[in-house]
RNA sequence: GCCCCCGUGGCGAAAUGGUAGACGCUGCGGACUUAAAAUCCGCCGCCGCAAGGCAUGUGGGUUCGAUUCCCACCGGGGGCACCA
């Protein structure tokens, strides 16, 4: 880029270029005129079904298609952009003005999601309120993209944290506070399972057509305000959870599972995350687990993505299992889940996780006669847990992974009893149990489990081996006794009778049965005798939903005296967030896991404790003082493109249909949705889980008519960089490397070039605005959609742009004339070898277009271009075509080129061309003959040539003959225009 | 450890069972020019004077024919990770 900055500028001066050339200062202008003038007409504008919202020439949408098209929205930072961050946008815009060309009623917007924690740092760093300095950053980055020639519908933009937006995501959050899910409900789309509004469970409470959970022979009426409280609360999709959470005392906030990484550290900060029982938001998505996995079927999004998220999801299928147990307090019930009900006579102890309820009421005393190893040292068992309770709360799930494979646990004390067999088994609890999955207690196999057998091991259980390896399997048991357990279905169940069972009495064997087989028994055996049940998991945690942060919508709850809760009527919404003395989150030591949360809304009295009538007088209350997650916002931001403006509704239904519903648009296949959104990878598991979930919760309320927000989605790859390092291991500026003799050169020392990211700490940024000053906006565009597959990622190189800007120059040269300006097109009739080209060119760009391929349709325009360029002149009806094919990446000079050719209106909504039949195909093909797969000849043939004269033809090549030596071909394959292909014979 | 994706010239890449390297960058040669830039024309996978041979990470397989399909391995990237 150094260099030619240099050429374009100095060159400019010492010699006078063509006054009517295409350069960057051309580039320049024709983009400022072209912005304007779009800006002017509203030729973005999308219309709607009614309302306000009308295109450019004031219509509204009649019977036109509609066609949504988005970017994943940015979060405006103060950075800027790069030219890394562009590439999805720049690809929806082709795809917007393609489809706009093609008559559709196209719908592209760009929003903000500007709650979050950068913006909240950046205004305690400066002392600005996070308002301000948000708002500038989003009038930044407007500025960036309309320099770029986005063709957005301006009046469609917004930003979550505007208070007309804000209203909406805590509307949202009401609607899914006050319902519940009834996994038996059956849907209208043929499903079972709904969210329902609460008032419909307190109605089955009140009628008693629904019992009470822990309050079977009470009356609803009957039940303190708390009571019922508590109950719901059971029942809410959005409620308060007192389950152990992700801590972190570094950030001062706690965090969603997706929010924590594998080694148990923040995603954003790195710092350590402990786990700590605390009252918290949760949202009640693993209600959802089935559909989110079901539903994804329809979808047109990659595989990966989808794997991804049921990877995430993780269902698995199994039964949970009643085992009573002898306990302190008298008999107690302990509910265990297992994938492998198979293996009940196999178990030879339980391990429940140090969360658990059961480890409240273990005895006083060790029993007599066990080992010592099962005390850990401790004179009691109560003390034992205290301690061992203690250890592994203050673990972070760093060290639980570090120590993975290492098991620790210590004996409760506690004997629980085998449903089927009455065997008495010990009762440990261990960390390797998590209290978050299933019940938080296993029935542990250790002839089954490599966990449940390291366990065993190491504190001398018994191990009982329940299946066997298949016959003929090369593999025999006696191989894995006393070194590993047999954990594979595919065997044959062993040493699993019983001629009285310790529940029903009646005999059962599960003996000889395939592992499939034994579990369909076994759990039908559970059902009957009431101890157990099949079942189904997820790895899915519910989704922890409340930020100790100020940067975030506050939640629309405030609790009475007696600390119960209640939602903020919607006609008081928004609920604004208010001024405090501190923003900064109160942050701890790191490793500190006894710190606990203080949410900086508590720092102003004066808005925590208010008097409020919620409709039965005014009362005084205190205000719920967390917020919601950044997701929050971007979970429906989608739906209010439709009418950011619309005070009386999130989204208005008929507009909904149109552009989202079901049936909308061919492209949004029965799923319905946004018909194309175009983002990063990584907010696979997210966003886009979270998004899924909300909307379905809509769905399911009646808000919305489609069960999915997004039907296809498109992960565009990353724009990567290379960077450059001295001896010392400092990044030098990568704009000044030279490359010499396979090395790199800066200032006369040899550097090295590292491969990855474009950040400003690696010196190697490069911004939009460099490519806008050296070659201009369309030269910018065709380049990052020329460069490659939009899927993949790979390197930015500058020095390849100058390939876009000559294509540009010529095709501008074919049209005008540099010296004087004059239009230099003919009105001749093109001759056939053109007319051919043209019509192949139209065919394959339209189909290139269609299947999101720029890179292959730019190419076969320059083709096209080139092709013209060697004509003594350029036809009018070829250069048009070839100018509206190039207009949804280069618009301006787009524009520009068809105005000179004397158009009155913009290109944006002309027709796409078409192509003429007549002129597709080729006059004559290239036939390729082959002898056992190697060419050894080439014939030019009529593309309908007969078969068989093509394989009369081709034998009677010399090279062939040579190569039969005489005897006729064993075989000759013939796929006539293209291919002989010739098996000598032998 | 389990799962997924990707390996093609000096570089970005085309071709998804049928002429490997379209298009672009770089490089080389030529025209124009006093000269240079810009522009235009041509060449450009490797070995070989040539005929020809070898080439899509490596090895095998299927096929008349494999970059494309199958198996194993090597290398790179990503996801998950004590999930019972």
């Amino acid at each position: 880029m150094h260099s030619n900055e240099n050429s374009t500028a100095s060159h400019a001066e010492a010699i006078e270029e063509p006054q009517f050339r295409y350069n960057a200062d051309m580039a320049q202008l024709i983009e400022e005129k072209w912005q304007k003038t779009w800006e002017g007409q509203g030729t973005f504008w999308a219309a709607n079904v009614g309302g306000d919202l009308v295109d450019g020439a004031g219509k509204h949408a009649d019977k036109r298609d509609p066609y949504f098209v988005i970017d994943m929205f940015p979060y405006p930072s103060g950075k800027g952009l790069h030219v890394g961050h562009p590439l999805g946008y720049i690809a929806t815009d082709v795809v917007s003005r393609y489809h706009r060309m093609k008559g559709e009623n196209v719908l592209h917007a760009m929003g903000y999601d500007a709650f979050g924690l950068p913006a909240e740092q950046y205004a305690v760093q400066t002392g600005q309120h996070p308002r301000i300095t948000t708002e500038q950053n989003i009038a930044n980055m407007r500025r960036q993209l309309h320099r770029m020639g986005l063709s957005f519908d301006d009046r469609r933009s917004f930003a979550t944290i505007d208070p007309g937006y804000v209203r909406w995501t805590q509307w949202i959050f009401s609607r899914i506070y006050d319902s519940w899910y009834d996994p038996e409900f059956k849907r209208e789309d043929g499903g079972v399972g709904s969210a329902r509004p609460i008032s419909e469970l307190i109605e089955a409470f009140s009628t008693g057509s629904k019992q009470i959970p822990g309050h079977d022979h009470e009356s609803w009426e009957a039940l303190s305000a708390a009571e019922q409280s508590e109950v719901l609360n059971d029942f809410r999709l959005a409620y308060i959870s007192k389950s152990p959470v992700n801590w972190c005392p570094g950030l001062g906030t706690v965090l969603a599972n997706e929010e924590v990484t594998a080694e148990g550290r923040s995603e954003r900060g790195n710092f350590p995350v402990f786990q700590r029982e605390l009252k918290q938001w949760s949202m009640r998505i693993t209600a959802y687990g089935h559909r989110l996995i079901n539903d994804l079927d329809e979808l047109d999004w990659p595989e990966k993505v989808k794997l991804m998220q049921r990877n995430w999801i993780g269902e698995s299928h199994g039964a949970s299992v009643h085992f009573s147990v002898e306990t302190a307090d008298g008999e107690k019930d302990m509910e265990v889940y297992t994938t492998r009900p198979d293996t009940l006579f196999g178990t030879t102890f339980a391990v429940v996780s140090p969360e658990h309820r059961l480890l409240d009421a273990i005895p006083e005393q060790w029993p007599a006669d066990i080992p010592e190893s099962w005390k850990g040292g401790y004179a009691n068992p109560r003390e034992a847990v205290k301690e061992y309770r203690r250890a592994s709360e203050s673990k972070t799930a760093k060290d639980r992974v570090d120590e993975a494979g290492e098991k620790t646990g210590l004996f409760t004390g506690l004997y629980a009893t085998n449903p089927i067999t009455g065997a008495k088994l010990p009762v440990f609890t261990a960390d390797y149990v998590l209290m978050g999955y299933g019940t938080g207690a296993i029935m542990a196999v250790p002839g089954g489990d490599q966990r449940d057998y390291d366990f065993a091991v190491k504190y001398g259980l018994p191990v009982i081996y329940t299946v066997k390896p298949l016959e003929g399997a090369e593999e025999k048991l006696e191989s894995y006794e006393g070194t590993a357990p047999f954990v594979s279905h595919d065997g044959i169940v062993i040493n699993s009778s019983v001629e009285h069972t310790k529940v029903l009495g009646d005999a059962l064997s599960l003996d000889g049965l395939r592992v499939d087989a034994a579990i369909a028994k076994v759990t039908q055996w559970l059902e009957e005798a009431k101890v157990g049940t099949g079942k189904t998991s997820y790895r899915l945690r519910d989704w922890l939903f409340s930020r100790q942060r100020y940067w975030g919508e506050p939640f629309p709850v405030v609790y009475d005296e007696e600390g119960l809760p209640h939602l903020i009527p919607d006609d008081q919404l928004p609920v604004n967030l208010p001024e405090v003395p501190d923003y900064s989150p109160k942050t701890y030591d790191p490793n500190n896991a006894d710190s606990n949360p203080e949410a900086p809304l508590s720092r102003n009295d004066d808005w925590v404790e208010v008097t409020l009538d919620l409709g039965d007088g005014p009362r005084k209350y205190h205000r719920d003082t967390n917020t919601m997650p950044n997701w929050a916002g971007s979970c429906w931001y989608y739906m209010r493109y439709i009418d950011p403006a619309d005070q009386q509704h999130m989204v208005e239904s008929n507009e909904f249909d149109y552009w989202l519903g079901p049936q909308h648009n061919d492209t949004a296949g029965t799923s319905g949705g946004v018909d194309l959104y175009v983002g990063g990878v990584e907010h696979a598991v997210l966003h886009l889980l979270y998004s899924r979930f909300w909307h379905k919760v809509l769905y399911d309320l009646g808000f919305v008519s489609s069960k999915e927000p997004f039907h296809k989605l498109f992960n565009q790859g990353m724009i990567q960089a290379y960077a450059y390092t001295d001896e010392r291991g400092q990044y030098v500026p990568a704009a000044e490397v030279e490359e010499k003799d396979g090395g790199f050169i800066y200032e006369g020392e040899k550097v090295n070039r590292e491969f990855g990211k474009m950040g400003k700490s690696l010196k190697n940024i490069i911004t939009p605005d460099d490519m806008y000053d050296t070659y201009g906006a369309d030269t910018f565009r065709l380049y990052e959609m020329s460069m490659g597959p939009l899927a993949e990622s790979r390197p930015w190189n500058t020095r390849n742009v100058i390939g876009g800007m000559r294509f540009l120059q010529r095709l501008w040269r074919n049209v005008i004339d540099e010296g004087s300006g004059e239009l230099v097109v003919s009105d001749d009739v093109p001759d056939e070898k053109t007319l051919k080209l043209l019509n192949n060119t139209i065919h394959d760009v339209t189909e290139e277009m269609e299947a999101m391929r720029p890179n292959t349709a730019i190419s076969k325009l320059i083709v096209l271009n080139n092709h013209l360029t060697s004509l003594p002149s350029v036809p009018r009806s070829v250069v048009e075509p070839l100018i509206l094919m190039l207009a949804p990446v280069a618009p301006h000079i787009s524009e520009e080129l068809w105005a000179k050719l004397g158009h009155e209106d913009s290109l944006a909504h002309a027709d796409w061309p078409r192509y003429d039949e007549q002129y597709l195909g080729q006059d004559t093909v290239t036939a390729v003959v082959q002898v056992k797969g190697k060419i050894r000849g080439k014939l030019e043939v009529s593309p309908d040539i007969d078969p068989k004269e093509l394989e009369t033809l081709a034998l009677a090549l010399p090279a062939v003959q040579e190569r039969l030596g005489g005897k006729p071909p064993r075989k000759v394959i013939v796929k006539a225009p293209r291919i002989v292909s010739v098996v000598p014979g032998v």
